[in-house]
DNA sequence: CCTATTTGACCTCT
DNA sequence: AGAGGTCAAATAGG
């Protein structure tokens, strides 16, 4: 049985079987957030400097994090996550976002499409504000959700027809942190470059991807965090150390816990559910 | 007056 | 049938 390597751009990890599979995880898990971490950074050098390096950097960049999704996913679908999360009824945000398709007969409220394939990303911030602007267009309590969630599209819908719509609602744990559901991309001027967060996220870029990647949207959600989120974006957590504790601190919270830290509570409990998708009992990844 | 937000109704989807 | 997403009239605020 061959001893797992992973390897990136930014070294290699190896699974040694002189260790325990715990810390052999951590390890690997480790690398993974901080090899990524890296190559976030990366693109914003990249983003920022896009006219001086040029599209086959950019592209290298995108397949650098790529590649940290594919293995991070392939690691953790076949874990088997079946909790939704924070209890809320959920779905996949992808198919569930629609556009009105045609008029009604009594001349108004639409006759909805699924919109499939549109690109949607989740992110957990403590701030609504992406610097964008929004517009407010509904709000709607959802079921066994202590907060409402609220639906927001682009201001410059109507003049530009820019067709970005968001969808924020609080996290369930009474923190200050959202759940911020990006839905297609800006198109109108006033749209930040190539996917990064704006200056008031601290421009730390972060990837987008379809949620249907994955059946289960807890399980998207939960990837989300490992591949979008800096330490200090999720929750302003002051380094990787942090992060990485957030990240591995243990199993301990089930499912509809709750922690004593509210600002970690809900990462807690998402984060936890790596372990599931991580054996390395016989030195193998399961 | 114009623009943004609120909120009940309507619609699709499961 | 129930839940979630969207519309649009009513309302609020500058």
């Amino acid at each position: 049985m061959s001893i797992p390597t992973l390897k990136n751009n930014f070294g290699s990890v190896t699974a040694c079987c002189d260790q325990t599979p715990a810390s052999n995880k951590r390890r690997v898990i480790r690398e993974l957030v901080e090899g990524q971490h890296c190559a976030a950074e990366l693109q914003a050098i990249v983003d920022q400097n896009y006219s001086q390096i040029g599209a086959s950097a950019e592209e290298l960049v995108h397949k650098i994090l790529r590649s940290f999704d594919q293995t991070i996913s392939m690691l953790i679908v076949d874990g088997e996550v079946s909790q939704n999360w924070d209890g809320c009824r959920s779905q996949d945000s992808s198919q569930s976002s629609k556009v009105p398709a045609a008029v009604s007969k009594d001349g108004g409220r639409g006759c909805y499409k699924r919109k499939r394939g549109v690109e949607t990303w989740t992110i957990v911030s403590d701030k609504m504000e992406d610097g964008h602007a929004w517009r407010k267009y509904g709000q709607k309590t959802i079921l066994n959700c202590k907060h409402p969630r609220s639906y927001f599209k682009c201001t410059h819908k109507s003049d530009q027809g820019c067709r970005a719509m968001k969808q924020v609602q609080r996290t369930e744990d009474d923190s200050q942190m959202y759940h911020i559901t990006y839905i297609g991309t800006h198109t109108c001027i006033d749209s930040s470059p190539r996917g990064t967060i704006p200056s008031s996220n601290s421009g730390i870029p972060f990837e987008k991807h379809h949620s249907n990647t994955f059946n289960n949207s807890s399980l998207a959600l939960k990837f989300e965090y490992e591949k979008g989120m800096t330490p200090s974006y999720v929750t302003g957590l002051d380094s990787m150390t942090e992060w990485e504790d957030v990240i591995l601190g243990g199993f301990g919270c089930g499912y509809g816990d709750s922690v004593s830290n509210n600002e970690t509570s809900c990462l807690n409990l998402e984060l936890g559910w790596l372990d599931h998708g991580f054996e390395f009992d016989g030195g193998e990844f399961v």
